[in-house]
DNA sequence: CTCATTTCATATCGAACGCTATGAAATGAG
DNA sequence: CTCATTTCATAGCGTTCGATATGAAATGAG
């Protein structure tokens, strides 16, 4: 009963997302936004209230999509040592992308905006939270294995290696080499294990 | 023989820094500049080629400024822990300014232009190898009076430390409490000390 | 004093910004 | 087919951007 849409909405916020996380929200604009995604204003403003709104979304879908990649790794039941390494080698692979050494969109986002934009400092906070948590359970299956000593502080272990991760992410935007990369997760690990 | 400058150019600068350090660079606007340093257009223009040059030089001035009282920590002979102690308490006092929880502005200037701005980049890895550098002095201290052990990775650690900085003033930013940078901190240093 | 020189305050430039309006193109119901 | 509806492509809105031009004001040399 009318034109159907040219673009798949699911497709334009992924492209989004990775314009955002490349460039970061004041140095993307809307006619970048349009050429990366391939959708005209008219449907970018259809699915999405303003610019600001698109950027929400991004960071809904990067938590979604990206994050979620590496809480699969936390949650998999097993040592704790392992599973710590799998979960940031593949952090160091999504980090890298076709648009370069990216980092961290949620580090990135934090740095550029917390201070003057609450609706994506929110955002953050519930995307360092959920990793806290996600490290966290695995601290205490760790524990209650024995792999862990029981005096261990686990909830500032956990706030540390979600920590970890964001620094892991803003040392390659900044320009870390993959060797140093990983001798600060090595340094890193040492304090947990 | 003509009229005299009616601002200091070292106390203009001195406020154009915070103002990119509280705002960054791309939300911060000339007029904003203007306003807040109380030099016009022309003065701004005569000490600084543009926004750019503008924008390194508050770069050399955090360095030469901000830095340098952590460094100075740093440089005091005395125990290892207490040094470090010192050196990240005052980091901490430093990163809290009159325009709020602004972190470190050369974390800030990594994260927003490194990956696009190369002459931003270079003052920035100058910026962590200075850190780096004054941290494997003391390091190096340590394991000469027997304080820190002589298998110590101390390039590693001095490296790690430099990234433990920088995290502290992303997390600052990001909206972390005291007692969470703190808890950071202490768990930071047990991989040290 | 005059006057060259430099800075001050402000107006203005072209370009880019976020966003909206408009008419053509594409669909399916009747 | 007609035609209402929705999307497409694009022009254009008012604003702000970084940067410059311009004339008045302030100095010191002669």
């Amino acid at each position: 009963m009318a034109r159907p849409k040219e673009f798949e909405p699911d497709e334009a916020l992924e492209r989004a997302m990775q314009q955002f996380w490349a460039k970061g929200y004041h140095d993307t604009s809307i006619r970048d936004l349009v050429e990366r995604t391939g959708v005209n204003y008219y449907g970018l403003y259809g699915e999405f209230e303003n610019k600001h709104g698109l950027f929400l979304a991004a960071l809904d879908r990067y938590r979604e999509r990206i994050t979620d990649e590496v809480l699969r790794e936390l949650k998999q039941p097993g040592p704790l040592e392992a599973g710590l390494r799998r979960a940031f080698e593949r952090l160091l692979a999504l980090m890298k992308t076709a648009d370069g050494r990216v980092g961290c969109m949620m580090c990135n986002a934090a740095v550029e905006l917390a201070p003057h934009d609450p609706a994506a400092a929110t955002k953050v906070q519930a995307h360092m939270k959920l990793l806290r948590t996600a490290f966290r359970a695995k601290l205490a299956e760790a524990q209650s294995s024995g792999e862990l000593k029981a005096d261990k502080d686990i909830g500032a272990l956990a706030e540390f290696l979600t920590t970890t991760a964001y620094s892991l992410g803003f040392l390659l935007r900044a320009g870390g080499s993959d060797a140093q990369l990983r001798r600060h997760l090595r340094v890193a690990l040492s304090a947990v294990i």
